[in-house]
This record gives C-alpha cells, sequence and structure tokens, in this order.
DNA sequence: GACTTTAGTCACACAAAGTGACTAATTCGC
DNA sequence: GCGAATTAGTCACTTTGTGTGACTAAAGTC
C-alpha cells in the first residue's frame, strides 16, 4: 500500500485479485501493516495525474510482481462503508490471474473465497461486488480463460466454467457450444495426466466468426 | 448543480439521464450557467455523508423533478478527462425516465442521443458507458419497461427493445419469448390508436416462474 | 491381457427460435 | 354501407440449438 500524501486522502483504488484455487475461487488480501492479524484488499490512493486504471494495475503489480490477465472496474463503493484509509469513496477493480503464474509476495496471501476473515466492510462490498460481476460476465467476457495458463485442456477449461457457474456441464454440449464459438485452437501438444487418454492441448484464440443474436432474451426473470 | 463547499472537491455525482423519443435515445443535458451556450451532464458534489446513490437521486430529481424509474450506478470516470468541476474523479449513474412523465426543469433538456452537442471529455466517456451498459444489460434488467409508462401495448414495447437492440423482431418471436418469460400482464383495457385493431394493454409484472439455463453461453464471441 | 480411467465423438430426442401466412378488429375513402 | 387499408394477435411449419446416453480411443493398473 502505498502511503497516502496528506491527511485529504481523495479516494482510493482496490483490486479484488480473484485466482482459481483447486475447485474453489481465492482472493488475494494483504496483511495489516499494523494490526498483523487482520487482512484487507490490496489499495493505494493514486498519484496526482495517474489514471484509475494505472492505479489499479500498480495496485496489483505490487502485490503479484505481474499484471493480471484481465482488469477491468467494477464501481465506486462508498455509501457509509468504513474503509482503511479515510477516503470517502473507493473504486474497485477486479483483476483474474492464472493460479500457476501467481506468486503473491510477501505478507500477500490467498484466502479461498468461502473461508475469507472479516474485512473493512467497504471491501466486503467490493468483494460481493467482484463476484457478481464475475458471474454476470462470464458470457460476455473471456473469464475462465483468463484464470487458466495460456495453453490448457478442454476439461480443464470445462471444469472452470463449472467452478464460476457452480453446476456441473455436460461434456457433450459444453464441446459443442465450444465449437460454434470459434474461441479455441487447438495445439499440437497433449498431456497425460497419470491415467487415461491423454488430452489434447488447446489455447484460446478469439476470431472473426461473428453471429448475431436471433431473438430478444428477456434473461432477467431468471435470477 | 450544487455548489461545492470548498476548493478542495473530492469527487462529483453525474447523472446520464436516458429517455425514448420518438425513435431514438435522448439525453438530458443542462446548460452551462456561466458560458451558456455550452452543456454538459447534471452533476454535483456529494453533501459529506451523503450515499453516491443518494447524490445521484438528487441529482436526477432537482433535473426532473421527480426519480427515475431506474437508477443504476455505471462506474467511476477519471483518467485525465476534463470535467466542469475540479474533481479527479466522477461516479456516472445511468437513470431511466419514461418519456411521457419527463418534464425537464428550466435550462435542462433533452437531445438526441445521436446529436449531441460537444461535451466535457469525462461526461462524453460517461454517456459512452450509459449506452455500453444499456446494450449489455438489456436482458438482464428491465431496461425498456423502465422507459415506457407504466401501461403500454405489446407493439410498443416490440418498439422500445427495437430501439434498444438497433435492429427490426419479429412480431411472433417477440411475444413468444415474452410469453415464456412470464413477464407481462395483460389489462381489461385496449387503446385505439387511429387505424387498426385496438391493442390491448399490459402492464410489467415480474414474477416467479424461473428455468434455469441450460447450456454455456460464450456469447463473449459476438462483439 | 482384462479392467479402470480419462478423452473425445455420435446420434437421437426434444426444446426454442425464425418465418410467413393466416384471422380479428378497427378507420378511411367513396 | 362496404371494400380497402391498417394494425393487432395467433398459428403452423421449418430450422437451429440443447440435453443426454452410449459409443470409441488411448493411456495406466493389476
Amino acid at each position: 500500500m502505498r502511503e497516502r500524501p496528506s491527511k485529504t486522502a481523495l479516494y482510493t483504488v482496490d483490486a479484488v485479485l480473484v485466482t482459481a484455487i483447486g475447485n474453489e475461487l481465492a482472493i488475494l488480501l494483504v496483511r495489516n501493516a499494523s494490526e498483523r492479524e487482520r487482512w484487507s484488499l490490496p489499495w493505494q490512493t493514486p498519484q496526482t495525474g495517474e489514471t484509475l486504471d494505472a492505479a489499479a494495475a500498480s495496485t496489483a503489480e505490487e502485490a503479484l510482481g505481474e499484471s493480471p490477465t484481465w482488469m477491468e472496474q467494477i464501481g465506486a463503493f462508498g455509501d457509509g462503508k468504513r474503509h482503511p484509509s479515510e477516503a470517502e469513496v473507493s473504486v474497485a477493480y477486479l483483476g483474474l490471474v492464472p493460479h500457476e503464474t501467481a506468486a503473491p509476495r510477501a505478507s500477500y496471501s490467498w484466502f479461498q473465497i468461502g473461508d475469507l476473515p472479516s474485512l473493512p466492510p467497504r471491501q466486503r462490498a467490493m468483494v460481493e461486488g467482484a463476484t457478481k460481476t464475475l458471474q454476470s460476465s462470464l458470457d460476455q467476457a473471456p473469464i475462465a480463460f483468463r484464470l487458466l495458463p495460456a495453453t490448457f485442456t478442454l476439461s480443464e477449461l470445462q471444469q472452470m466454467y463449472e467452478l464460476l457457474m457452480g453446476k456441473r456441464l455436460h461434456k457433450a454440449s459444453f464441446r459443442r457450444a465450444l465449437q460454434a464459438a470459434w474461441l479455441v485452437e487447438p495445439m499440437d501438444e497433449w498431456r497425460s495426466e497419470g491415467r487415461g487418454r491423454p488430452a489434447q492441448l488447446f489455447r484460446y484464440l478469439p476470431k472473426k466468426k461473428r453471429r448475431p443474436h436471433r431473438g430478444v432474451r428477456f434473461d432477467f426473470l431468471y435470477p
């Protein structure tokens, strides 16, 4: 956390950095400088002239030593909820990191999302906002791909979707939809994972081939 | 616009108020106090202790004399773009208003979205963000319904969807999807609009009857 | 070499969306 | 009054997409 330059902290930028560990999502927290047994999201006060996006990126880099594979603002939070800083408003960013390449620096560590310690109220709201954003933009943005390493098997991809959607998917349907979407490219590599037939490796490759949706979707029916 | 209390304006809350006029969306702008031929989005500096949502609602009420039928934060904007205030960051809200009940106060007026005057750069970005949010949450939230009066015909509803989606829809498909979604309730009223058979009036009525989605959606394929 | 395990595909049933043609109820022109 | 025009509302058929179980393929285990 960069120290705020003066008493009049204007606002902060906070990062909700997410990865997938095993069968659950995890969030990166940092130990408080003063009360060492308390945790909070990584945050900082932007330097004058720094853009919001840049401040979020630098917050993430300070925590992980590298940039997330995906970063997106999820909104401004304030509304009376307490924050480690004195800022009235904090701008939250969601960042995605493949677990394989994510080595937190000292005093940062991953917490399973179902097992978070108590957080400052404003940051608790950010975590909720982040999971909501994750769910709702699963089919608008390559969320699952950004949580996986650059190359992956289709089973891994399916497991990631199952994790994010919170339900099991049928293999044949999943692959059919994936093929129709023209989103992955097979590599000339296979990976043998102990037992069973080796799986082909793929990589994410967004492409041409758009096809507009057909009907209207009244999806807000299904909350 | 409420005057900012001191020179150190922390941040502002800006409102992108949208309505549908005829066959196009329109946005509410306010004439600048000093340069009367320039326009900007309604904004204000929140009073200390006021929540963001409350500040946005009060900005809208000051402009229209009433609350929008839908209001949602669309994010924080800063990133070096200029703003009428000296604040480094502004939090933008999207508000929806049915045109029938929207009477702007003095020095406010509606501008067709295709024919906006030049705006402060930060607010220009907000308008773009608002239209993006409109598009992307069309099937997550009752956007179209919030732009229509409380009671409407199915043809009006379809026209609103066509306007928001920017394409024509087939009547039978539209109504089939609407019925499946269980979102409107027929009233015992009909409205005769000049020529042709009178149309039954409906009202928005979200209900039970959920049905989970079936497959995965790789919709980000189609930008 | 039979059995287990994981990868990958196929085919069929069923559900949803695209589409044009139909019926229904009103106004307009004459 | 009556037929044409206009808008509302529905139907039936076709095409496309999804759910599902059973199948083949290639590896390890015993």
